[in-house]
DNA sequence: TGTACATCAGTGAACGCGCGTTCACTGATGTAC
DNA sequence: TGTACATCAGTGAACGCGCGTTCACTGATGTAC
């Protein structure tokens, strides 16, 4: 009823207010009313969002209802199934979207294919905008790593098992400490991803407008993955025996 | 009811058979009725032990209900007020539990006194030991650490730091890595906290008798401690404008 | 272009269920004399 | 030592509530002619 007069509403105030004819001026001013294809999605996406909206006031994604995300949603409880089966299926559209988000921070990284030197101080800035910028994703992602249902925990697992692996190939081609085995080299970037990870919760977790306590998380983080790479600078192989 | 009548059929069979006198023969043989300080605190480990049970079939601690907790320890729901206000209260007690466990580990580290030469291995196996033997305590510190209620979580990261702090300043003592100042030595204790809680979580995830993946999960976490204990050894402290 | 019909996203009533919490209780254990 | 009373861990019935899920529905949008 309500979603009826509503959509009434759009139709003959906005979209049809000069007349009978459906003109472009209205189009561009009002792009409320799309195909049914698009509200669709629209209504689907607000669903995601109402369950990162819930999760980013300190619940797990685990202890939220399929009510609870309906009415933060504004739609009722039965629309859910027109888009989800279940919660699960839920959880797994968001380790999804979490892992776009983690490819993109990729594909950003990759534009900066500047000098080597300095790589770690202009990688923390490019992932310090991608934490602010989706800050609701890498809440998910970080916190659900290991503390979920376990269909969510192993699909996020694979998500990051393929972002550490991504990752190591873009160094190999950087050529980027080329002395390291592609095995060390995936072992180096499965420590910084899960450094990445676990400072990602450290920061987020943060009670907000205290700057010195997050630069003071920032820097350790940085101080963290100095200490990492120098390592991996002076990493030796294991000789093979003849 | 239940109850009243399986303690008059302690105290009847088990405890006075021989006749009128408590004589000293049946004490030892028959613990199972002690004071009633000691059967309340038995229960109230009961209630903690089902949590962590349930917590092993793969739930999360926020997700686990009062009435699953008592029915797991075989009371009545009710009975749960006789030990914690709410499931919070509880979660709380876990966190000590699990704190306990993390401050006996570096106990046992700290008996292992000898030369510095293959620390790394032997912390490693004193870890896995501990690992096997307090397994719930280890999932359920490293998967509530940054999934669970906020007031969990922070009690967790209270006991965390902690143990970080308290392993720096063994270290210190030891006189590993002289050359590093205390923030450093710090910053280097949590990359190695965090980094051996996440292989906990790893490890606990797996499925069980798959020794071969168990294997690779232990060499790529040892892996990861060489490496940054290299890079912490070749670490230079930025020298101080004068 | 206009009309008749099909589709389907969102609705709202209804259901059975397990939850957390309250309450008065029971009877074994502890204590005071 | 024996007795009378207090304590209190655990019980079981009852409650109101929000949950997930089902169902038949409505009416705007899409499609075929």
């Amino acid at each position: 009823m309500r979603y009826t007069r509503y959509t009434r509403f759009i139709k003959e105030v906005i979209v049809d207010k000069g007349g009978g004819k459906s003109s472009a001026s209205g189009r561009s001013s009002a792009p409320e009313l799309a195909t049914r294809d698009e509200r669709k999605l629209r209504t689907r996406s607000s669903l995601l969002d109402a369950a990162l909206t819930l999760m980013q006031q300190g619940r797990s994604f685990t202890s939220l209802g399929l009510r609870e995300i309906t009415r933060e949603a504004g739609v009722v409880p039965t629309s859910f199934y027109r888009h989800f089966r279940d919660m699960d299926e839920l959880g797994l559209a968001l380790v999804d979207d979490g892992g776009a988000t983690l490819r993109s921070l990729l594909r950003e990284a990759r534009k900066e294919s500047a000098p080597v030197s300095d790589i770690i101080r202009r990688s923390v800035t490019i992932y310090k905008e991608f934490l602010l910028d989706r800050h609701m994703h890498f809440m998910f992602i970080a916190g659900e790593r290991s503390g979920g249902s376990p269909v969510i925990r192993s699909a996020i697992r694979n998500q990051v098992n393929l972002f550490v692996l991504e990752m190591s190939q873009d160094l190999r081609r950087l050529n980027f400490l080329p002395h390291l085995s592609t095995a060390t080299l995936q072992m180096l970037c499965g420590l910084v991803v899960n450094t990445m990870l676990n400072a990602a919760s450290d920061i987020l977790d943060m009670p907000p407008d205290e700057p010195t306590l997050e630069q003071e998380l920032l820097d350790n983080f940085v101080k963290q993955l100095r200490l990492i790479f120098l390592g991996a600078i002076s990493w030796k192989e294991p000789v093979a025996k003849p």
